[in-house]
DNA sequence: AATAATATTTAGGCGAACCTAAAAATAAAC
DNA sequence: GTTTATTTTTAGGTTCGCCTAAATATTATT
């Protein structure tokens, strides 16, 4: 079966919705894609017909078995993008989001499998998020939030939620990027601020705003 | 101004077309982009407003200067894409044209010359075709058919016209790819076949219609 | 449990890009 | 220079993805 730009994008909406919370609605999705809600009613029904999406009028939906292996594809078409991008073109990760959101679509399985070997098959994309092989594969790793390790002890950084440049560039400011190894010195209960030691460098204290965003493979 | 891919579409094939004709009309222009008369109007009517062809009813066209350019944009994009394609992901020639066709449209400046930087500028596409720099400018070579060629002098082959496996398959078998060095050592007048001489390999003979669709650098 | 607030769907419309069939203009043939 | 043949345009219709406004269902409040 084939999918159209716009359903695919609707489908990974979906798939993201559903990891982050127990019940999609058809607003979250609305806001999710940019649209408005009575578009989403036509987009589910179609998606519906198509088997992707399991829908109930004025109920909450949830992808089928092959809308989320759909889900799964468009995701690692996005990320092998991005790592592309990245690694090869020398872009900021700040700097792909919206080139990989219409990369994603070009529709070649024979091109994603050839760039994935360029790639040498990574894992994970430029902002720590998994790659799905291609049979839809997530590698796990476990991971924690800066907020919740053990003090003291040497984490090595593995994902980063925020993806904005202002937080790139905080980052840059203090020397932390994917793989870098820190230990987390103390907590103060007041602002829930962390102080931070990474590698040789001097202490640094970092918000929580700024932690919560930050995760550490276990 | 921004183009829809479908106008870019339209665009790009006007543009080949005036390569190979001194006039363009609508039934061709129909033909070129796999559609029906009519929808070739109203895209006519569309891309004059727009004025990126001069266009009178029933009258014959032609690209203005900005829809020149924008041609030329397009098919840098094609152009840089397959050689991508081809040298990095190690497809063949006549796989990359479809996914060259998606990825055309992929509308970030920024992209294309990183990739092409990334590229190292090349100035001609797996095909010998030429690729357009980032001002449009082109690289022309004087270049000339292998029936048109001095006899016993050498040549270096610099494009090949048909681009299917088929050509591609035969070509191989001739050991004959981009910059292969070659002497036409006759021509049959019965048939128009030639005898050609490639490097240290034993004599071959070609079709006419294969050597049509050979060009050398002059 | 009835009413108010919120979320979702229906109904009807719009623009893009295509289509077919009929009409009109141009080009070719006599 | 008519008439015929061909090409092109117009007219009207389709699908896709979106929209607004109105109707309806669900959820929350009292």
């Amino acid at each position: 079966m084939k999918y159209s730009a716009s359903e695919e994008n609707y489908i990974k909406c979906i798939y993201h919705l559903q990891e982050q919370h127990e019940q999609v609605s058809a607003g979250m999705l609305a806001e999710a894609v940019q649209t408005k809600a009575a578009s989403v009613t036509d987009m589910l029904k179609k998606l519906q017909q198509k088997k992707t999406v399991n829908y109930r009028p004025y109920q909450n939906f949830t992808l089928t078995e092959t809308g989320n292996r759909i889900a799964l594809d468009v995701i690692r078409k996005h990320r092998l993008w991005e790592f592309f991008l990245v690694d090869k073109l020398g872009f900021r990760w700040d700097e792909v989001h919206d080139i990989a959101e219409e990369l994603e679509h070009i529709s070649s399985p024979v091109l994603i499998q050839r760039l994935d070997n360029y790639l040498n098959n990574p894992a994970f994309d430029p902002h720590g998020d998994p790659i799905p092989d291609n049979r839809g594969k997530i590698k796990i790793i476990r991971q924690a939030n800066l907020t919740e390790l053990n003090l003291k002890q040497t984490y090595s950084v593995s994902a980063i939620k925020d993806q904005s440049s202002q937080m790139l560039d905080l980052l840059q400011h203090y020397g932390i990027q994917l793989g870098t190894k820190l230990k987390v010195q103390r907590r103060f209960e007041f602002d829930g601020s962390l102080e931070i030691k990474i590698d040789k460098q001097p202490v640094a204290t970092l918000s929580e705003q700024v932690a919560k965003n930050i995760y550490c493979t276990l």
